[in-house]
DNA sequence: CAAGAATATGACGTAAAGGTAAACCAGCCG
DNA sequence: CGGCTGGTTTACCTTTACGTCATATTCTTG
């Protein structure tokens, strides 16, 4: 299952560009090997890109994602480090607890309006589907 | 409790700079009324705001945001407009709901590695706490 | 071996979201 | 009245995240 990708194949799947994926190498977010000049991706490669991914749809910045990218790929190293990797995965669940509770809010004050505009259109005796 | 704001006044309160309102204004997100040139914000305009600001928090451009802004500030119009409304409010729903599950599966990604890292530091004798 | 097809690097372009600076008014204060 | 304080445009600058060539090289396949 140690499958490997090339530019264009990876790039497919993911559905991004291969400059996408030139680009956040340039970035240093991901270090594909070489064979030669061609680049050549993992599995290991490719579950980064996606967690990178994940955070930009999430509104994290590239440089913000390369900043706890890390924190997924860590072998057991020296106390020290571990307990740094420790504080800093706690920061980031913070950030994204607080990022939750703003789409929680967004989600139920939309939940509110959809519920108040089916009533109206019931109150109108219109159906509530149709309508692009 | 009506009460009016200039421009710095209300950018200060939402920690955000006169350009950025100013810039919001220049892309239709807002209308602020004017007292001669000068800019003057209501409350209403303070909560569309503070929605642009939680918008771009999660990771929304500001030409998404202006698509589901007015959503918040129907009017009980034709059934035809309410039910556009209902369909966009429910489109937008889905899109957070996405979001949603994004963040649900970091968080319990995190959650993993933290109780993890504690673990390999407990097994080690080392006190989880300490290190910025 | 000639002719594509895929890759690489490098340079330049672009859209979004402001920052920053310049030049100009209006109101107010001592 | 002179000068600050805060406001308004206009214009250009910057950063991020790629898109788009141009050019060169390498692979492969008839």
């Amino acid at each position: 299952m140690n499958k490997l990708y090339s530019v264009t194949e990876l790039a497919a799947e993911l559905k991004v560009t291969p400059r996408a994926l030139r680009f956040y190498e340039d970035k240093g977010l991901i270090v594909p090997q070489r064979a030669g000049k061609t680049r050549v991706y993992t599995h290991r490669d490719r579950g980064r890109i996606i967690l990178i991914l994940r955070g930009k749809r999430l509104g994290f910045s590239l440089r913000e994602i390369a900043e706890w990218l890390d924190l997924y790929d860590q072998d057991p190293g020296q106390v020290e480090q571990m307990r740094l990797t420790l504080s800093k995965t706690r920061k980031r669940i913070k950030a994204l607890e607080a990022r939750q509770r703003d789409l929680e809010e967004t989600l139920q004050e939309l939940r509110g309006i959809e519920t108040a505009v089916e009533d109206f259109l019931k109150s109108k005796g219109a159906d509530a589907e149709a309508a692009e």
